[in-house]
RNA sequence: CGGGAUGUGGCUCAACUUGGUAGAGCACCUGUUUUGGGUACAGGGGGUUGCAGGUUCAAAUCCUGUCAUCCCGACCA
């Protein structure tokens, strides 16, 4: 039967919903695919169901085939393996938690890492039984701190994630090279515009790690290509370290009076009058950067991460470097506690002694950027007020406990594998494959007994897809001015036939074309509702559908007409050829 | 978390400054009309003005609190 428009729960839209900013999330409303339920919580109609369980069985289709077998988890879950792996205080105000009657913690689960490794575990225990690949499609709940953009962010949302098990590493690499291919398979299929880059591995504890992402310029991730094929997540860029130099003929470190420069603009104007003849730039200057990190637990501590003055600080970058902590400039109270640090003014050294890091006086840990390599000179803060050192040399004047790369990474900066200067662009994270290795399986125990007898610890894979998403993806991508353009894998229906007029016999046609597209195994969706046209002729174009055939005025002379919603190409087609042509 | 803006029928908005029975367009219902680009006319149903307090004879309007939505920021030491 066809999808009759006289009986479809369905309302369009005239007007632009006013809280909805992002095209895709006006489209998918005025069309009367979602309603807004609460905050980042959105609730499927007739229309939104069937584009995502298209998307859904496209996913489907390929996790089979890769050999994924589909389970299905429940949703609210028990806080005890969460507590295990620690995840229950890491996940920190993302999680929903709640309570049963009996006041026991449950969570609405963020991902289910756990809940398949503890199902691996509950009935494997061989290694005749690895691998195997798990999968499901299930809502994740999230309470994010800032939901955006209808379906591109959401408090929940679907997300079709599978795990592998493997005995070896070798296994594993398999697993995700087959997780992969089957990912590249899905996005083709989906006809959804993707770029494959390098992610940022380190909190999760695992190695490999790849993103897909949708480049769109209202993306929430910021990645890089180079022409030489480099592509990464900027959270995931390796800042190339410079050759350490000689510290041979480097003059002494001297200080100088430098007042009213609390800003590197202000330093630098004011270095080149104290140094004549200079032309410092914001890159001869350290920046001196105090940050304060808060643990899972809630422990805060401060962290001061020299920089080249021309470079700032990536949030992001930060966040990933020092996950799980969360990252936040220091503020007045933490500077009030920490007198020794002379807002403005702050460096490695004062009076010719370390005054930062964890051996120094002041005990705070002190990190480098990766361009701060031994040899080099640096104008930075005398921690006194008003006052800078010039000609600080690293590795001779000053060091550090360890490295922080976390300054942002800019157009023309060089890829790390040598392929050129980087490009930087926005994309929607898609999918992520993931080679998580033993973590979770140490954690909660999931080991199987080898062919020697001996137990071994099973080493995974993740794989996520978001699911509803990607039909924001798609809606984003895929418009005009006038509505949503379906790619055909995912439209609504196959063929949208339009009964323009009053006559029975318009309707009586329509009706018979329906059925006959059906026959050939096509979906349709008839609008058979007493409109006028125009009405008609907008809505088709809202709602998107890629083929529509118009049944009215050229029954007269045995055509019906077909639009081309993608190419806007229309034409007249003899009402007894048009079934074959399209179907 | 900080800043800004905004909360009024299903949707888009007005009325708020200057307190006095809540209004328009779209959508919906009835009738007539129209029928290849959101027809026209007439009639009609639907809102405890986000919520809770307060001021007042009287609150959508003023005050306090709270919740929510959207946007910007989250750093330049």
């Amino acid at each position: 039967m066809p999808i009759r428009l006289s009986s479809l729960f369905l309302r369009t839209l005239r007007e632009d919903p006013a809280d909805a900013e992002v095209e895709s999330h006006k489209l998918l409303l005025r069309a009367g695919y979602i309603r807004r339920a609460a905050p980042g919580i959105y609730t499927w109609l007739p229309l939104g169901l069937a584009v995502k369980a298209k998307v859904e069985n496209i996913v489907r289709e390929e996790m089979n085939r890769a050999g994924a077998q589909e389970v299905f988890f429940p949703a609210l879950l028990p806080r005890e393996p969460y507590e295990v792996t620690n995840r229950w205080t890491e996940y920190g105000d993302n999680l929903f938690r709640l309570q049963d009657r009996k006041k026991a913690d449950y969570l609405l689960a963020p991902t289910h890492e756990e809940m398949f490794t503890l199902l691996v575990k509950d009935l494997y225990s061989s290694y005749k039984d690895l691998p195997v690949c798990l999968y499901q499609i299930q809502n994740k709940y999230r309470d994010e701190a800032r939901p955006r953009a209808g379906l591109l962010r959401g408090r929940e949302f679907v997300m079709k994630d599978a795990y592998s098990f493997d005995l070896t590493d070798e296994g594993l690499r398999n697993s995700y090279q087959s997780q992969r291919d089957a990912y590249e398979r899905i996005f083709t299929r989906l006809g959804v515009d993707y770029v494959i880059v390098k992610a940022d591995a380190g909190a999760m504890g695992g190695s490999a790690s790849e993103e897909f992402l949708s480049p769109s310029p209202i993306g929430e991730d910021t990645f890089v290509r180079s022409p030489g094929g480099y592509a990464a997540n900027v959270e995931a860029v390796k800042t190339v370290a410079p050759e350490p130099k000689s510290f041979d003929g480097l003059p002494a470190a001297i200080v100088h009076d430098t007042p009213n420069t609390p800003t590197i603009a202000t330093l630098v104007d004011v270095a080149n009058q104290v140094v004549s003849g200079a032309n410092y730039t914001a890159a001869d200057t350290l920046k001196n950067v105090v940050l304060a990190l808060t643990s899972p637990e809630g422990k805060r501590s401060l962290v001061v991460v020299g920089l080249p003055g021309d470079r700032e600080v990536d949030t992001k970058r930060a966040e990933a470097a020092f996950g799980p902590n969360e990252v936040e400039p220091a503020t007045e109270a933490d500077f009030e506690r920490h007198p020794e640090l002379v807002k403005g003014y702050i460096g490695p050294v004062k009076n010719g002694n370390a005054l930062l890091g964890t051996e120094s006086e002041s005990k705070i840990r002190y990190l480098l950027d990766p361009r701060v390599v031994d040899g080099t000179s640096w104008i930075t803060g005398a921690n006194i007020e008003g006052k800078h050192v010039f000609g600080l040399v690293k590795g001779r004047d000053f060091g550090a406990d360890g490295i922080a790369d976390i300054a942002e990474v800019r157009e023309g900066d060089q890829a790390p594998d040598g392929s050129g200067p980087l490009e930087l662009a926005r994309g929607i994270e898609i999918g992520h494959v993931f080679q998580l290795g033993r973590k979770y399986a140490e954690a909660l125990g999931l080991q199987v007994l080898d062919e020697n007898g001996k137990l071994q610890t099973v080493t995974m894979g993740s794989y996520g897809i978001g699911v509803t998403r990607l039909v924001a993806v798609l809606a984003e991508a895929n418009r005009d001015e006038k509505g949503l353009i379906w790619p055909e894998s995912v439209a609504p229906a196959d063929i949208y036939i339009v009964a323009a007029g009053k006559d029975d016999s318009v309707f009586e046609t329509a009706e018979r074309l329906a059925a006959e597209f059906e026959a050939k195994g096509k979906t349709v969706i008839l609008d058979d509702r007493k409109a006028t046209p125009g009405v008609k002729f907008s809505d088709a174009e809202l709602i998107g559908v890629p083929n529509v055939v118009i049944c009215g005025k050229g029954l007269e002379n045995g055509e019906v007409d077909h639009w081309n919603r993608r190419s806007g190409e229309r034409r007249s087609i003899s009402l007894n050829s048009v079934v074959a042509e399209l179907a």
